[in-house]
DNA sequence: GTGAAAGCGCTAACAC
DNA sequence: GTGTTAGCGCTTTCAC
């Protein structure tokens, strides 16, 4: 490894003058600096980041923290939140499936100058931790009670409600709702819009209406939309089952779904409406392609990288927190209720 | 920040001795051991990782350099891989659209151990650069021409092959190839495998037959497939262009053949056979299913990993070369052509 | 079993 | 404009 000593001594000058060259920092002449300068190229000299940092007391690197299952499922988020940090000059690294608590560690050691933070688990004495650490860090989509955190968030609920309120306008009463697996608590939240949404129109809320998928976290949701409603379309099932539209909490589930009113002979959306959440790149290409509910995933990865690198760069950065709404995006699954 | 020193002075003993309790080398008293972890424990003290990469010289730090089409596209390529380098040790940071020689600079920096590198340019310059500098280094499908460096591959050549020959096995002799645009050499390959499978069986190649996607780099791939094919059902083709099945190069230009498809009521697989390339997610919640080749990204990317950490850590490591054969999955998509 | 001290490569304060 | 030097926090050699 060639150092600035190396340099300094090709170059004719001192280690200082060489680092004053490198960083364009004080006063040097144009001679020296031409010097210094073809030194660097001769030997191909290039800082040693360590020692920077050592030094310096900030590393200019970020911790990305989130879990297989954000990777897998909304790369999107993490693309847009590596590019921001990316084109601030700072390095992420990817934290994968650790706690609060062992975030709170990895600040400690001094390896991140701030921490962006996906699916944390609801801990309130590692988040007390971090925040009395004096350690920048992010929530995205966190659940805490606290309000002295930067935390950037989805109204989930608002998504449920939104989504139910279409079927609604379009004269559906009886609406299924499948509720799948999901981390944290947006499935409930969005449970929650949808009552809200019925109980707004004085539509009576049926408990038969409600499917929730108790297999094991994230797997099979297709399988669950498939199944529940294969069961659904069953004969000599009662009239207080009968529905005429279907809201998944999740765009997979949606698609089991309509494979399921695809083998029954059953038309969308003639004869039955589907809507689903997250609009999955998976959506578009379902047949029909699918009426969905779109979560600014990518929207909250940015402004939650933006408002780290400010807490981080910025003394006078104040605490905020932001809650963003999903939107409606309508294909070809939902219509008008048969009279 | 709490420094060893400060651990040193409250456990009453000398930093010397903190580290070795620390790192457990050496040797030292239980009864010191005891006051130092009381000591750490109460400070609350965390050892500082930049100083302790400079002082030992190596970061335990991989990068893991990608693109964003490969993030969108394949995150189990790079989930799989962050998994095996935490659970082996290593940080893994995320170096986005970066040139090699880009790449053989973060190195010089001393930033990292290690690279895993996804789609890189062909740039023997660089690699040489790379292979010079004595630095460590994988790449991930990569083209080069040299035999020293460290290369995991996947052998599209054989899955356009496989893929064409399980369409010739079930009669179909007019076979339909779209191609679309993809990172690197791939549809090349898999063009080859397929002229080779044709050519094997004594099958004439049509030029007609084989369409390719001139329009921007990976953008409506889906769109493609489906104008492609509306094109080719028009009334007044010739007989010359006539197909019985479609082999595509991307799942996705699948899907949009089969919309166009089920759009003018041409049933799959019973009037056509369709196949695809790649094996996404959205490929099984087709209908049909979608009978496809799985690219084993996930294995290409574990086998990466650990070459890569065996080169790191172990001095006798020697280059390898690898080469990964695709498998066909069927599904619903291809049966035997209607005579 | 323990401590003193060198030194990893760099930046920046200070002296000239 | 340039050089000397302290020191970032740690590991490790060497002496005791």
């Amino acid at each position: 490894m060639v150092t600035i000593k190396q340099v300094a001594r090709a170059a004719g000058c001192s280690i200082a003058t060489v680092s004053r060259v490198i960083n364009k920092q004080g006063k040097y002449s144009s001679v020296t600096e031409e010097r210094v300068k073809k030194a660097v190229e001769r030997l191909g000299y290039r800082t040693n980041i360590t020692a920077r940092r050592l030094k310096k007391g900030s590393t200019m690197s970020v911790g990305l923290v989130t879990s297989e299952y954000r990777l897998l499922n909304h790369p999107e988020l993490l693309s847009t939140a590596i590019k921001f940090f990316q084109s601030h000059g700072f390095n992420v690294e990817i934290v994968l499936d650790r706690t609060l608590s062992q975030c709170a560690s990895l600040l400690g050691e001094g390896r991140f100058d701030g921490l962006l933070i996906t699916d944390s688990t609801r801990d309130e004495r590692a988040i007390k931790d971090l925040i009395d650490s004096g350690h920048r860090f992010v929530l995205l989509g966190g659940e805490t009670g606290r309000e002295d955190v930067n935390l950037v968030d989805i109204d989930y609920f608002a998504g449920g409600y939104q989504a139910t309120k279409l079927l609604i306008r379009n004269g559906h009463t009886e609406i299924l709702l499948l509720e799948g697996r999901s981390p944290g608590f947006v499935s409930q939240e969005i449970r929650r819009g949808y009552l809200f949404a019925l109980d707004e129109h004085g539509i009576g809320y049926r408990e038969s209406l409600i499917v929730t998928n108790r297999e094991v976290l994230y797997k099979n949701q297709e399988l669950f939309g498939y199944t529940s409603l294969k069961a659904r379309l069953s004969v000599g099932r009662s009239q207080t089952e009968k529905f005429t539209a279907v809201f998944s909490t999740d765009d997979r589930i949606a698609a089991g779904v309509m494979r399921a009113m695809a083998e029954c002979g059953i038309g969308v959306p003639n004869q039955r409406s589907v809507i689903g959440f997250g609009n999955l790149s998976l959506s578009e290409y379902l047949f029909p392609p699918l009426t969905t509910v779109v979560v600014p995933l990518a929207g909250m990865a940015e402004l939650g990288a933006e408002i780290l690198v400010n807490s981080i760069t910025r003394e006078d950065s104040v605490v905020k927190s932001v809650n963003l709404k999903p939107q409606l995006v309508e294909r070809d699954t939902v219509s008008k209720r048969l009279t």
